[in-house]
DNA sequence: CTGGTCTCCTGATCGC
DNA sequence: TGCGATCAGGAGACCA
């Protein structure tokens, strides 16, 4: 389940083992988690795949990460829901070595290993890019990122979406980074409903809407994450959030606030959990 | 253009 | 103890 705050937390847990790193070779145990990010055609090659090349920076936008070379290929990776990027140190060995799908050799700042994608779903993947300029016009198509959204970006944003509040928070083209656990968790503190519709808000309940989505994922983000079932960062170290969930994967049980029991339901397909007295419903 | 629904995939969990 | 059913959900494809 990464969403923005696990994939920053990667983020940083991965840049002072691969800013720096010559990538020596890599290997490929399933080219169908790999595609080309362009409309170009062909094999793609080990040098698509950074060969050759020395990372020079991470980055991020709302969920996808990428590994950047100065003039060289880039590559852009969504984990999806069950993926993981792990650095694993020469002599070290990955705690769980199936559907690993990808492989660097890497000779980094913190010496020899090797950075490994594992993703037993496939919802994630890798996509290859020739230049940094050529990811950017793709990243340019998402919505701002959560984690520093404006009050103002985000009323241009919902302005005219007559949808459920919920999807448009989903929908990574409106914001970037929102996924189903932060956005329930982010709808309650800021006391909207999911069933909202989204062009209804008025200027006030945004501009908290935007805050509370900062703080949220600020908050996550420092935790090191939601641990839920094993997501890991790239040490392989669990994150603490979870304990701090006030209605995700809480149905039925009492609303932290009023006590009375929080509702379930379904919204843009997700299971979504609120409570029906704290959190007003507009549109 | 918009928004809604379907689909991909494996592993954890639950009821019998 | 085994086994089938169910659920988890990110995001692109597809459709009205």
């Amino acid at each position: 389940m990464p969403e923005l705050p696990e994939i920053e937390h990667l983020k940083r847990t991965l840049e002072p083992v691969l800013v720096g790193a010559a990538v020596l070779g890599v290997k490929i145990s399933r080219r169908d988690v790999i595609h080309t990010g362009t409309a170009r055609s062909g094999r793609i090659t080990s040098r698509d795949l950074l060969a050759g090349c020395t990372i020079t920076s991470l980055a991020r936008r709302g969920k996808q990460l990428a590994l950047l070379t100065d003039s060289g290929p880039c590559l852009c990776i969504h984990l999806g829901m069950s993926g993981q990027l792990r650095f694993v140190p020469e002599g070290a060995r990955l705690h769980k070595a199936d559907h690993v799908h990808c492989r660097w050799q890497l000779d980094g700042p913190a010496g020899c290993g090797t950075l490994a994608f594992r993703d037993p779903r496939r919802f994630g993947g890798i996509w290859v890019y020739p230049s940094q300029a050529a990811l950017m016009q793709r990243w340019e198509r998402l919505g701002p990122d959560a984690l520093t959204i404006t009050a103002k970006q985000l009323t241009l944003r919902l302005a005219g979406r007559n949808r459920p509040l919920k999807a448009a928070l989903l929908d990574q083209h409106i914001i970037a980074g929102v996924g189903n656990i932060y956005a329930d968790e982010s709808l309650f503190t800021a006391g909207l409903h999911p069933l909202c519709i989204a062009a209804a808000l008025d200027t006030k309940q945004i501009a908290k809407l935007a805050k509370v989505i900062r703080a949220t994922l600020r908050g996550a983000v420092a935790a090191g994450g939601s641990t839920l079932r094993d997501y890991a960062d790239g040490n392989g170290n669990a994150g603490w959030f979870a304990v701090q969930h006030r209605v995700y994967g809480r149905s039925g049980q009492p609303c932290t606030i009023c006590g009375k029991p929080l509702t379930r339901l379904l919204v843009a397909q997700r299971t979504t959990v609120s409570c029906d007295s704290c959190q007003q419903r507009v549109g």
